[in-house]
DNA sequence: TATGAATGAGGGTTCATTCAT
DNA sequence: CATGAATGAACCCTCATTCAT
């Protein structure tokens, strides 16, 4: 049957998945068009023939694993439902650490995110208005429900950071943790008991701050 | 007893010290060797005369950023002393992020080190048993001075991670933060606040499982 | 008789149109074809189709813009009617002078000439037999008309070269002239000024050279 | 012996050498570095070594064209001595069309200026403060001394133009001149005579200007 | 011991052209 | 007839490294 596909979105979907692994492997700079093109078994011009440049098609590749995470995960995790707001914190750190570590595919989400955020190219902004911001602002919401509205915008924050900080550890260190912690593993249970950590200890932190907050 | 060799050990530090600052600002593949000897003052051919290859270049300015650090900062935070715990943690802590964010000379030993756990080069095990593993030991004693000896290694391990994330995430996401939320700065006082904050943060959780542990 | 071919017609003549333009003002080399089929707004292979190649589009336009220019001035300029010598010289530079130098549709049959003379490329030859030689020979006859038939026939080529020489001069140099003498313009008046300094410039040197061959 | 000329040098000049010839016969955009490299015996890195570009790579051999045909040439031609004008005018054209024309060495100057006139690029300017305007007012003096100081200012600058115009022609239509005149040659008695041609076409409209004006 | 010129591999990009649809 | 995706050669340039001095 085959519908009626057009044949250039096969060469573009190629050489998205190719500069996704290819990026995630060695990072904008290092990467090469050549390497990426040959990995997707088409002509070195493609890339500039569908994206018109190396800098167009990162940019792409990063938009194209954003909504490929977007829709393999919840698309705004743990602020859904009416759970208790510790449920929806659990929900969110396993959810964000799916997307940070899974393996599955697209495997280099993750990998183009944290490289990202350590190494912004162009494309940083439109990576933190478009995904990194919403994110913020809605663990920000789960984490004002446990603490309370008593609780200083600033202080909040920096619970953000400190559950952010914990989650990314295990994607930016991943290289590290293998050789200190070799039974740390990233399979599927893996991820949920680090997420298990995670909750668990930032939730006490964050009882802590709540009680502090209604004593003052 | 060779009093007549400055001239050559002038130059090899003014590639260790240019050579810092590039490749903390762009990279091990990024960073060029013309720009490194341009800021060096020196020749283009001094790199592979001195370091006989850019990639022990490298190698040799992680060595002296290192050892650099390692005079600039008490020797193993937190480790030192009759302090309690609690304040050896808040010491630790603080120290670190020192270390990770110091902007003074060298600025940028903190970048490197982070820039070696995200992209990891093949220094990256001299690093770990030099400087990594040392710390994350270190840091394990503290965390299980407070949480008691009950608990398991693995959940201590745990925590040493959270705590490192938590640090490291003021680092690697820098770029993010500045931008999502400018009024967090760098400056000692800022550090100290941070460093403040994390110490709280974790402080509580720790607390809330040694009390498990107890009852368990 | 054919009516319906006014879509494939209308193609080549937008190419040969945007063609026009695109060789006069890069040159053959430098035009491109994706230019030329951008501002013709048609497909990019219709160059190859409809013309076979790049070189036979260039061909086929210096064909249409002297067909054009042909058609837009007297075809032979200066070489009509029955007037004096002398008129018939100034029409002939005004007339040479407004198909090098006009600047309306289409501009740039002056221009392709211009860079056909000065940088041949395969289509010369065509041009000059269709174009050249006419106008050589013919302004030739209006110079043999003023200094007399005992002036030899070198001498008259030579005073040919002389006149067509200032002419194109206005072409050629015209980037320069723009930047040494902004005073000086291309409208329609100013060009029968430029006319009519040539006119007599060169009038006056014939009359020299007839007085000094009736004295032989 | 061997003077201490340093070996850099000779590349230098090779480049410049090749960069002349291909430039001239190619122009800058057609011309490739890999054929001035190929012509002379360098690798192709030399280019971006001594002159950083291409661009400046063809600013530079200009610039050498330029000081070449100074030399070879009286410095500033027809402006010397306590000649007659008309001697000086003489002169003047002479030595122009030498620079133009002469097949030694370098052989291409002339065509890289009227290819630079004809095609400007991004040198333009530098050639035009360099090398263009002291020749247009050398000439406009001569022509003032011969048609007096009555004539205008525009009027004076019309003969300039008309005089290299006649000049410059047998440069730019020289592929044209060959194929319809075959018996004008370039040999420096060729150059002599056409030289005298245009010397005493040019005098006798220039004494006409003279003799009207005196007239007004 | 130190220099700066020279090297060649490989970088991203552009081009006229071809081909399946 | 017409399209637009695909091609591969060639473009200029940058790089770490080497070599003669």
């Amino acid at each position: 049957m085959d519908m009626d596909k057009p044949l250039s979105e096969l060469t573009r979907n190629r050489l998205l998945h190719a500069g996704g692994e290819v990026f995630a492997e060695r990072g904008f700079r290092t990467a090469t068009v050549r390497e990426i093109c040959r990995r997707a078994k088409v002509n070195i011009a493609s890339v500039n023939y569908h994206f018109s440049s190396k800098e167009e098609l990162y940019a792409s590749v990063l938009e194209y694993a954003y909504q490929q995470a977007s829709s393999a995960f919840p698309n705004d995790p743990g602020a859904t439902g009416e759970d208790t707001p510790e449920r929806r914190l659990h929900n969110f750190i396993r959810n964000f650490l799916s997307r940070l570590l899974y393996e599955g595919r697209p495997a280099w989400y993750g990998m183009l995110m944290a490289r990202e955020i350590v190494e912004p190219t162009g494309a940083l902004d439109r990576i933190i208005e478009r995904a990194i911001r919403p994110l913020h602002e809605s663990l920000a919401g789960i984490v004002r429900d446990i603490v309370g509205e008593q609780t200083s915008g600033a202080k909040i924050t920096r619970c953000v950071l400190s559950i952010l900080g914990q989650c990314l550890f295990y994607r930016h260190a991943r290289p590290v943790i293998a050789r200190l912690h070799p039974s740390i593993h990233y399979e599927d249970k893996d991820i949920e008991r680090t997420a298990a950590h995670i909750a668990e200890f930032t939730l006490a932190a964050l009882r802590h701050l709540s009680k502090q907050g209604r004593k003052r």
